[in-house]
DNA sequence: GCATTATCTAACTAATTGGTTAATATGTAT
DNA sequence: ATACATATTAACCAATTAGTTAGATAATGC
């Protein structure tokens, strides 16, 4: 066989292998992420990815070792995200913007992860714990540093920056993690939402710096 | 038999029956608040309230009918206390002041329900409908009618009612139902995020007003 | 080709779970 | 006391569920 041939073989192989293992991931995100951990079934999961459920043992040993992998993927992504975002070379009012922007937007396009990782946290706090391990903590360490050195240039009012990177990723992910009941509760319909979320982009980045900025 | 020993009868019979159904209802609250719908079982219900797994059936009928039975109390009383909270008389700023200081004393109080709440929501959304019901949305309307008022008389500068209204109960309520995720990010201890959580009956709203007074 | 490994399936299993039942105990009223 | 309803229990049941197994089928390497 020759070395082209074997490379080709090579490539088949890992696409096949991962095919189904990326099919039964994707198939249990979906379930997962709005039934839970403990709502779900092995049984539908399965069907979801057109396989046996025997696969679903071949692959990933144990439900919890599946349901981990789908956890432990939605929340390294989602957290890395938060640093990509914050760690952009701009000056503090204008980084914010940024980050809402563009969080606001990753959360309109997975709008079922606030609210499964709030969920499967609550249940289950430890899970949280394996998220974040060799991942630095500088971005959010360079976030601070950015707001202690606006305050010092009198660019903003004196403020906690730990409550302020809460406040941010709270007014950004609690319209999405609450969804079905900020519908309710404003009598909105889907595209109304959609809509209100939008807003939101421009809206937030606003409200912050306002609530921040010497005027 | 006499009048009062009759009287003292009834309510010695109310008092038993309502007890067992009160333990119950206080056992179920506190496995199901931590582990869902689906992940709570009723024998540790029954275990917790120290009766028979029968008794559940008893008093209600099915599993469903009793993680309603939860479900409805816990979400009608943290909306209705919205309401209160935002319904006294009281000019807007320090309304907000007023609402923000009670309703996170609230959540501290109740740390569970948010998480709770949220996902219950997110796996059935047709479970908050029944929330709403006979209860009036006459308070929200006067808080939307106050926020239009102080735009007009100047007071504050134009903005959504609506989205004001999600700011203001996301900034509560984010920093509760996602406590174990903040606890990791910031690196606090139990008692360090408690006096976080604390700082922000007032910090938030000093951030709100801030945020939309003009100056 | 042929042996070996990886992928996949159908049928099965052991344990768990919500819910029932039939019998017992505890009040309650007359 | 006795009839009657209410409250409670232990044992049981049928269905569901995660996980297994033994064997078939398809790739892969030589």
């Amino acid at each position: 066989m020759d070395e082209i041939t074997n490379i080709k073989e090579n490539i088949k192989a890992e696409v096949s292998h991962h095919s189904t293992e990326k099919d039964i991931l994707e198939a249990a995100k979906r379930v997962f992420q709005i039934k839970g951990m403990y709502g779900a079934r092995m049984q539908e999961i399965a069907d979801e990815a057109g396989i046996n459920k025997a696969m679903l043992h071949y692959y990933f040993r144990s439900k919890d070792k599946l349901f981990d992998a789908v956890f432990q993927d939605a929340a390294r992504n989602f957290f890395s995200k938060i640093r990509e975002y914050l760690n952009v070379d701009k000056p503090l009012l204008e980084k914010i913007e940024y980050f809402v922007e563009n969080y606001v937007e990753l959360l309109l396009q997975n709008s079922y992860i606030p609210a499964f990782i709030i969920s499967e946290v609550h249940q289950n706090p430890d899970r949280i714990k394996n998220v974040f391990m060799e991942s630095g903590v500088s971005a959010e360490m360079q976030f601070i540093s950015d707001i202690n050195t606006a305050v010092s240039l009198g660019i903003i009012h004196p403020v906690d920056p730990k409550q302020l990177i809460i406040n941010i990723i709270g007014l950004c992910v609690f319209p999405v993690a609450a969804k079905p009941i900020i519908k309710t509760i404003l009598s909105l319909k889907e595209e109304e939402y959609l809509e209100f979320i939008e807003t939101r982009k421009k809206e937030v980045s606003k409200f912050i710096i306002n609530a921040i900025k010497v005027h």
